[in-house]
DNA sequence: GCCAACGTTGGC
DNA sequence: GCCAACGTTGGC
């Protein structure tokens, strides 16, 4: 099983909608590394779902539970998505800042390539990043 | 196939 | 709101 960090501005869609709609559809991914993650995303695959702009921290867990498929929002055919649900919100929010922070996180992908807007997470990275979230960061 | 121009992401 | 980083497009 593979772990993955997703990026999603909250106020376009947060991890509380994930909530409410229990499986939705990440579409709008118009870049072709982030298109290569998701074919090689798996059904059972577990990612953080991370708020962008605002609040800038990883906030809850979700599962992929539909693999990759055309998304029906690319005219061009060329992009896939893959379905995501909720699988629970972390007890508390693990900042960026706080992942910077951590020399144990320090080669993740997404501070390597600030802009990707999916990244593979190692798992000792995913390990990491639950026990902070045990507590509050700064 | 190169690269300049342009557009977007996302931290600050 | 700014702008650095960087991905994409299109002319040549």
């Amino acid at each position: 099983m593979a772990y993955w960090l997703m990026k999603s501005e909250p106020y376009k869609y947060s991890f509380d909608d994930l909530l409410r709609d229990r499986q939705e559809p990440w579409d709008g991914i118009r870049n072709y590394q982030a298109a290569i993650f998701m074919r090689e995303m798996k059904v059972g695959d577990l990612a953080f779902f991370y708020h962008s702009n605002e609040g800038k921290e990883v906030v809850g867990i979700m599962t992929i539970c539909r693999s990759h498929y055309p998304d029906p929002t690319d005219a061009t055919g060329k992009f896939c998505l893959v379905d995501v649900s909720p699988v629970e919100k972390l007890p508390h929010p693990v900042t960026l800042k706080a992942i910077k922070a951590n020399p144990n996180l320090a080669n993740m992908r997404m501070l390597r390539q600030a802009r990707l807007s999916i990244s593979p997470v190692l798992e000792s990275e995913w390990q990491e990043i639950l026990k902070m979230s045990q507590n509050p960061s700064s």
